[in-house]
DNA sequence: ACTTATTTATGACATAGGTCATAAGGTCAC
DNA sequence: GTGACCTTATGACCTATGTCATAAATAAGT
């Protein structure tokens, strides 16, 4: 997250989605920064089929996208506003000229791409090497250690449906909502009014 | 990749690794920046029963396993020579005392990281919602455009193991070889004495 | 309030890819 | 040079997950 002072100083412009609203196309080229004053943002990805896998949620003071604005390649994904979200919008130009003016800033860009491709080596091996229910399991760890998910009496709501759960690790709604019983009854987790606990 | 010049001004040390020798392991802390000088590392991770997954393969004057320098988070992956190879090594510190007092390079590691998460993304989605013959195929055509893979009078040879494919694509060698045969029947690539071509 | 869409849910059945067994050609170590 | 191991290969069979159909509960939109 960089300071929205900052950002300001350097001509971003807030910008509001709707819910489901396109935000950037896959293919595309980079044109902005985007970091999120509220809301929540997805990037994804659709198969042939229409099937979707979710790169990533981002929520409040997270951004997303950078990565095409330091290369010379388009957009691996989409991203789609999951919520109605307010974002600051800042475009290349001025956003790579921010970083080369505040080299303190570029650290800052460091961390964030390192917390997310740690995020992608965990993933990636999990889809590949382990069944549904640990894959299951380590979304819900991962998402509570690393994302903002609040925990209550129940213990840490994990607040996401079964179809983006399915979407994140690359398993068929229905398998995640049978994986889900057998890890309640196995005592990994609860499931209050239809709410996953862990 | 850092100047070899620049990195042994911050006391790097060159190290040789005999083929299957480990360079760090996962779940470690990271204490160091390693560099190809020659030879080739692969990034890897096993579950509970031995299976592998590759994470990526790095060649001569890339580096890797440098985002938990940056975190306060230890190795999502093994690091092992696939070949023998020698690596440029340099301390955490130094190699942090050198980004600061040297913010060009700070640009230069966020471009590596940029690479690798886009990696990381076309995979992913690739690995969850698509065929064997279509990752098999995304997989090739992705080390073509950005790795080293060379062209001869045959096309682009594809450097890697059947073993190596599917630990990177998420499938067993059985699997790959049945999906290298239908390819080839459908003209996609060519199999020449065992190995394939593009 | 009423319609429409989304989310959770469950059962029956299908299949891509995994598993296991076996083998032959290559490569490496000593 | 020879034994051990790796790589490619193929067949028979199995199973975790996907697919399809159906439905009720909830949420969202007008």
């Amino acid at each position: 997250m960089i300071e929205i002072e900052l950002l300001e100083k350097y001509d971003a412009v807030r910008k509001c989605y709707k819910k489901s609203e396109i935000i950037f196309e896959i293919d595309h080229l980079a044109t902005h920064y985007y970091q999120i004053i509220s809301g929540a943002v997805k990037m994804n990805n659709y198969n042939d089929e229409g099937r979707e896998f979710i790169q990533g949620i981002f929520y409040a003071n997270q951004s997303f996208g950078e990565p095409p604005l330091f290369l010379d390649r388009t957009y691996p994904a989409n991203a789609e506003a999951v919520e109605d979200s307010e974002l600051l919008c800042i475009s290349k130009n001025n956003f790579l000229k921010l970083i080369t003016e505040n080299p303190a800033i570029s650290i800052n860009i460091i961390e964030i791409l390192a917390q997310r491709l740690h995020y992608k080596s965990v993933m990636a091996a999990e889809i590949s090497t382990h069944d549904s229910e640990h894959r299951l399991l380590q979304l819900f760890d991962y998402s509570i250690s690393y994302l903002n998910f609040k925990k209550d009496n129940n213990g840490y709501a994990i607040d996401l449906t079964r179809q983006q759960i399915g979407n994140l690790t690359g398993l068929r709604v229905e398998t995640v909502i049978r994986t889900i019983k057998t890890l309640e009854k196995k005592g990994e987790l609860k499931i209050i009014n239809r709410k996953v606990y862990r």
